[in-house]
DNA sequence: CAAAAATTTGTACGCTCTAACAATTTTTTG
DNA sequence: CAAAAAATTGTTAGAGCGTACAAATTTTTG
């Protein structure tokens, strides 16, 4: 057996997986989860059929990797909101404005997701696929509370609003115009305020 | 052309088409829209795979009654719950639990309803079965509160609401262990109570 | 430049689903 | 009870899907 079985892999292959990924992106935005199809995923990249399988394992996998970048294009960006704030309170909107970036809270976008989400609840590969963003909201406003709430108390608040958050994203699938950005972060920000209480507020502002 | 064109019908479509939506219900509930498939709806109600287009148009039409009929019940059991409150509080909470009805509060009903929402975003005409919903809330919340606030607070509480609601049945959808009733309606309480203010609650109660 | 490897194409198979429908059985009617 | 109507069955056509794969093309290698 040779000592390196892989040579320096030529680019193409990244490229090709690159390009099928965002042609997957553009169609799922566009017709959600059920218009996610290899020959459509293919057309959009403007390659034949069969390309899909020779550069990944099956459809889903496109799928995954696709949701996986997203995930991560979406951490990295809370991470630099989180970065930018000086104290508790600020870290908090933070991550309001990492979960609703700018020019993504529209209804394609939401459309999208929602089908994700239907289909991850009776089929646990893509469950497992959606679960690290909870994590991740759950710990990050966790360490934020930690130092000014109990530990129950954190929990509870938790609950409701990542409900709140999934809430607003599904309102926003529903109608173009029953909800919009603003509204939704003002809704937001209400909640933690009345929620928490001004004594815990004034708190996370003060460190 | 005779005058009575349809003579009195037996009872047997009537009872054919209510033992299909029964079948339909249960399997929706079990695997979802995407189990939804009109082999299983026959097999489960007992019947031979063609019955189902002699007495529908077509698969869709089982759906959309079986919808109105779920509907329809959640209405009577909102109604039942708003007579028995005396004041405008007690209607609040009310809604809460004709929209969290004890028993059905539970994973696989959770799932099915999302499945069903994220085929509403990209096809209108299930939209159309859904909308009733969120108009009934709507009204029922803007009759509660329009003694006690302005209108365009109302709406804007309404919108938080809503968006707890659609949140709430979400994460209930998404894992066994994270949400469960109590909690839901917990956190729905604390959020009229907060969001409304102590003032406007008292007043409520008050009438 | 020729051989080998990598890349791309187009086709086709097997699967599932919906809806249509002829054929059959059961029930009602006169 | 026989004819007509209603109810039910089982099959099938047709469309869309994912994936496998042989063949063709392009690029790399020596």
């Amino acid at each position: 057996m040779p000592a390196k079985p892989k040579r320096q892999k030529t680019r193409i292959e990244d490229i090709r997986r690159v390009e099928l990924i965002d042609a997957a992106h553009r169609i799922f935005l566009r017709e959600g989860l059920k218009g996610l199809t290899t020959t459509k995923i293919c057309a959009e990249a403007g390659m034949s059929q069969g390309i899909l399988t020779y550069y990944f394992r099956d459809k889903d996998e496109v799928l995954f990797e696709m949701v996986r970048m997203n995930n991560r294009v979406l951490a990295d960006a809370v991470v630099v909101h989180l970065r930018a704030a000086s104290n508790g309170w600020e870290r908090l909107t933070a991550l309001i404005d990492g979960n609703f970036p700018a020019p993504y809270y529209d209804r394609p976008t939401a459309r999208a997701w929602i089908s994700l989400y239907a289909e991850a609840a009776h089929n646990e590969r893509y469950a497992r696929l959606i679960r690290p963003y909870y994590r991740r909201l759950r710990s990050n406003i966790t360490a934020i509370l930690k130092p000014v709430m109990a530990p129950e108390a954190i929990d509870h608040f938790v609950r409701g609003f990542a409900a709140m958050i999934d809430g607003l994203w599904l309102r926003r699938g529903h109608s173009e115009t029953d909800m919009w950005l603003d509204e939704a972060k003002l809704l937001l920000v209400e909640y933690i305020e009345r929620m928490l209480g001004s004594e815990v507020v004034a708190r996370l502002k003060a460190g």
